[in-house]
DNA sequence: TAGACTATATACATGATGCACATAGATGTG
DNA sequence: CACATCTATGTGCATCATGTATATAGTCTA
């Protein structure tokens, strides 16, 4: 029974569909950045160390460029080895307006189911 | 660009990783129900009868059930096709109550993000 | 009795993610 | 110099949730 529980709470379960991909986007708005220094940034979003998948940001990174939300150069002569650097794109930008807007709405729905959980529980 | 555009924003994008359930969940909380009649009652939750796939909700039910989130029974002489009715089981109303607090995170760094972007964008 | 409707369910495909592992250059230490 | 460690990027395979298409079967109505 507590298995159980803790297998349910264990974190995995906070993922939200695509959630990265935007935060990705919303960060790079800001600032050219690259993969691995990106997973600090991210913590601010709700993403923890152990929590992240170093995988699924390479690999949604490299998804977003096909995809042409963001383009990448090599950088040249820094310290340490090469780092593929990440910047957002017109499209990218559009994109992510959507996203926030998708999100949005998300966010109400979200929203009504707790509030009609609440209620039925006497708030 | 007006395609892909149209292909962003055509609801699929709305979904939300097993929101159905915990909607599904939520409803039985207040009553039996069934499969079929569910359809309508999940309209309140953001569900359109297009977007919705009945599919999905038997399949979401069946796990459930193996899950032992719900137990079901079928229906004895009701009108049209015999229904397989469902209701909600102890371990699913615990499960009810934890999947709450996980939206409730959900939709906290929702909120963050949704703020940090209009703070970016001009309010 | 034929067709439409209600109701439930399965088979196959896709897409997002997790886990394990591979690669490779830079840096520090004995 | 040799070797381990750290930074950095990536691939292959598995799993999970969902979508699409289709199957089945009883009920109701014209």
């Amino acid at each position: 029974m507590v298995k159980d529980q803790d297998l349910f709470c264990n974190g995995k379960s906070h993922k939200m569909e695509r959630f990265l991909e935007v935060c990705l986007l919303l960060l790079l708005y800001d600032e050219l950045g690259y993969g691995y220094g990106l997973i600090e940034q991210l913590e601010d979003f709700g993403f923890s160390q152990e929590d992240l998948n170093v995988s699924t940001l390479y690999r949604t990174l490299r998804k977003m460029e096909k995809e042409n939300l963001v383009s990448s150069f090599w950088e040249e002569g820094g310290p340490g080895p090469r780092r593929r650097i990440y910047e957002i794109t017109d499209i990218g930008k559009e994109n992510l307006d959507q996203w926030v807007r998708i999100l949005q709405i998300r966010k109400a729905r979200i929203e009504k189911l707790i509030n009609r959980y609440s209620v039925k529980t006497g708030e």
